[in-house]
DNA sequence: AGACTAACAGACAGGTCTGTCTACCAACTA
DNA sequence: TAGTTGGTAGACAGACCTGTCTGTTAGTCT
């Protein structure tokens, strides 16, 4: 195990954290691979070596984008209760809470898609994040009773990237309170 | 009247649509200027005549976009016959359409405004934007008589942007479909 | 003690980007 | 005819970007 000469752990992780802050602030486009090597306080060649290239760097943080929001939208359903019904409207609650969180900034995944080429690994890796939460989503709504849990699904993730990605320009919660209301209103005439 | 002497308008015009065209497929920062004059077949110097700075010629690419799907979106309005409560669902056809169309990649306001900074004119006229589509959405909804115009303005425009914003990955016509059912489900339930 | 590993510090190459500037040209107008 | 206008062509400056490379330092393992 060697012993990072740093207080603030392994070189890796704090390239990765300055790079999660800033890439969702600024876009991985608008920061510099200089800028953060300057605020994660770590030499070129480290960031080089544990990333290859920028793009890799670009994935890493996905995936954490990945598991942060992923996991936040399970928790959020956990806390509505057993009932995947009110799980369904549930996970919508973890909506609110990003709108709320200071430097909310939109959908971290339509950002840095709509800023990388068509065919590119960041495109890839965008459909698989969806397409897991969709299924995941899917199956919630087979549980509750859905006739069509395709359908219900692919509802309610749409309304939930409509309000992750209206909140490049500002985290209102009302969007998100709206969106909730809308998810209420879709699950009841699907289980009706 | 100056005559032109290429055949395709004049050259604010020709470097407007090509703008528009290149902007789209690949965003804004994803085109230098260079390319934009290679294109248009024009000099650099009549290009910062007309427009100041890139940023000018983004803006003025915003409001083509603006004119072209706000115009979209009340003909699929009109084409849906004369009742509010239809046009507020007929609208969804422009998004269906638009997921047709060939290069379809997403909603160009959130994709530019996903590589621009906080607080740039190109947020602040995507705002605007925004605003306009929901007054309009918000006026149809008074008209056909819902309990709470502006909550069902919103939750449709949710509907909208989150049917617009996936399609940078993929223009799938069934999310337009879907996106179309959940605004007969979200009607009816307001104006029941 | 000596070898090895991970990291630091920073120069550098090669490319791209925006925006400016000079020089020239063609058509219209007074 | 002379001036004005709107355009073409392309060099150039200055900034910034990614990725490579050299050399050094500190801690760990055998």
């Amino acid at each position: 195990m060697p012993r990072p000469r740093t207080p603030a752990g392994s070189a890796r992780e704090r390239i990765l954290d300055t790079a999660f802050r800033l890439f969702y602030a600024y876009g991985p486009r608008g920061v510099g691979v200089d800028t953060v090597i300057a605020e994660s306080g770590v030499a070129k060649a480290t960031l080089y070596k544990h990333f290859p290239s920028k793009d890799d760097l670009v994935l890493a943080y996905l995936d954490k984008v990945d598991q942060a929001w992923f996991g936040a939208l399970r928790a959020a359903a956990r806390d509505a209760g057993d009932d995947p019904r009110e799980q369904l409207v549930g996970m919508f609650d973890a909506l609110v809470g990003a709108c709320r969180r200071e430097g909310y900034h939109g959908c971290a995944f339509i950002n840095t898609a709509a800023e990388s080429p068509a065919g590119s690994r960041v495109h890839a890796r965008t459909v698989e994040h969806k397409d897991v939460v969709r299924a995941w989503v899917t199956d919630l709504a087979r549980r509750a009773g859905a006739a069509d849990p395709a359908l219900l699904a692919r509802q309610l993730t749409l309304l939930l990237d409509g309000g992750l990605a209206g909140g490049v320009l500002d985290g209102d919660p009302a969007v998100a309170e709206a969106a909730k209301r809308s998810a209420r209103a879709l699950v009841d005439a699907a289980l009706a």
